[in-house]
DNA sequence: TGTACATCAGTGAACGCGCGTTCACTGATGTAC
DNA sequence: TGTACATCAGTGAACGCGCGTTCACTGATGTAC
């Protein structure tokens, strides 16, 4: 892989970085795929041939960051495993935020579906696949914590609280409202749901 | 205010009328101050008389939006006051999520803020107010309720479930994994909650 | 009722810019023989 | 070891487009006298 080659031999790849330098530095908005390029240090028509168009390239990094965002979470509560279920989603839970924050220009991609195509199949799937992780760790719990209630509810109301702190966080609305940073909220807000589904303990 | 005369009377409001309409029709990104003047029937530079520029243009918008969100929660709010602090909350909650679909285009702008101006004061003073209600009717609540977490908590994570539920909601997420529309995974979120904090009801 | 004038809202031409996309091309690489 | 050739990756010129912004302007309105 020597440096001043005619081919770059990993151009995909240092375009999805581009794309991440630029949405870090300058926002979502600012991406182009002749900054890309730029940035790749190659012609302005090289990034057509790895993904077609815009949309193509906004895709695979978003791809790319569910599939981070998955091996993440799927990372964390394996780890969690042997303390139960509930340490098992907690550590989902605290994974969640600091990958948006860790990797907040993924993030922002992630979740701003009009640069992306939805259908892509390969995206679907990424995404699929990274919010099965959570999804899945709340069906683990005891039918118990559920209170009867649905696991299915359960899960959405988990899924929406950490995503929503997520998201309500990095647009800087909780700011707004309190000086406490984003752990100690966490920690507050997961607290509270343990403290209501598992008061005994 | 005839049809035709050289000044058009209300162009301000015509003008976030048509930008109500770009965003619901061709999404976000397609605001520009050019189709926006091209909407209200008005040459492409008048926009600037109102707004100065793009930014300034969509910070009103956004603005405008957080006002009728706050009205509306307030509205709802008031409307359940009877049935005590917990009802008081779940029809903010429920009014949240009816507002994001009710005014999607309005919900969108007011949540990417990479086209507004986020140290606006007027869109800053419009969004806390919003929120305000919110976070108030938490605070309504019986400490008992709370399980004695703090309010705080307990408001950021009202909040943030509801916010994330919508987001989620309207990104196609949810959808990937159930066929239940939101009203009923609303209800079936809410009352998990209910079950959790007031189960001897 | 009439006139002069200030103010404000909107016009339209012009500018320079960065963009996405196309297309014929060229340089590098790998493989078959 | 050498040569021919197919394939692939990246080039660079060109296109047309819509955009934001500026600026001298003009038409409408309201007010003072």
């Amino acid at each position: 892989m020597t440096a001043d080659t005619y081919h770059h031999g990993n151009l995909r790849n240092a375009l999805l970085d581009a794309v991440d330098g630029i949405i870090g530095e300058e926002g979502i908005a600012a991406v182009s795929l002749r900054e890309a390029a730029r940035r790749a240090g190659v012609s302005h028509s090289a990034p057509a041939h790895h993904f077609g168009d815009k949309t193509g390239l906004m895709t695979a990094y978003a791809a790319r960051g569910f599939d981070l965002f998955g091996e993440m979470m799927r990372g964390a509560a394996d780890g969690a495993a042997p303390g139960g279920p509930q340490a098992r989603l907690r550590a989902i839970g605290i994974t969640y935020l600091r990958f948006s924050v860790e990797h907040r220009a993924l993030f922002e991609a992630m979740f701003r579906p009009e640069f992306s195509d939805p259908d892509d199949p390969v995206l679907r799937e990424s995404s699929r696949r990274a919010f099965g992780v959570l999804l899945e760790a709340v069906e683990r719990l005891d039918p118990a914590d559920l209170g009867g209630a649905e696991p299915l509810h359960a899960a959405m109301a988990s899924w929406a609280t950490v995503h929503g702190l997520a998201t309500l966080w990095h647009d800087g609305l909780i700011a707004q409202f309190t000086d406490e940073d984003l752990s100690s909220i966490a920690t507050g807000v997961f607290d509270l749901d343990r403290g209501r589904t598992a008061p005994q303990e």
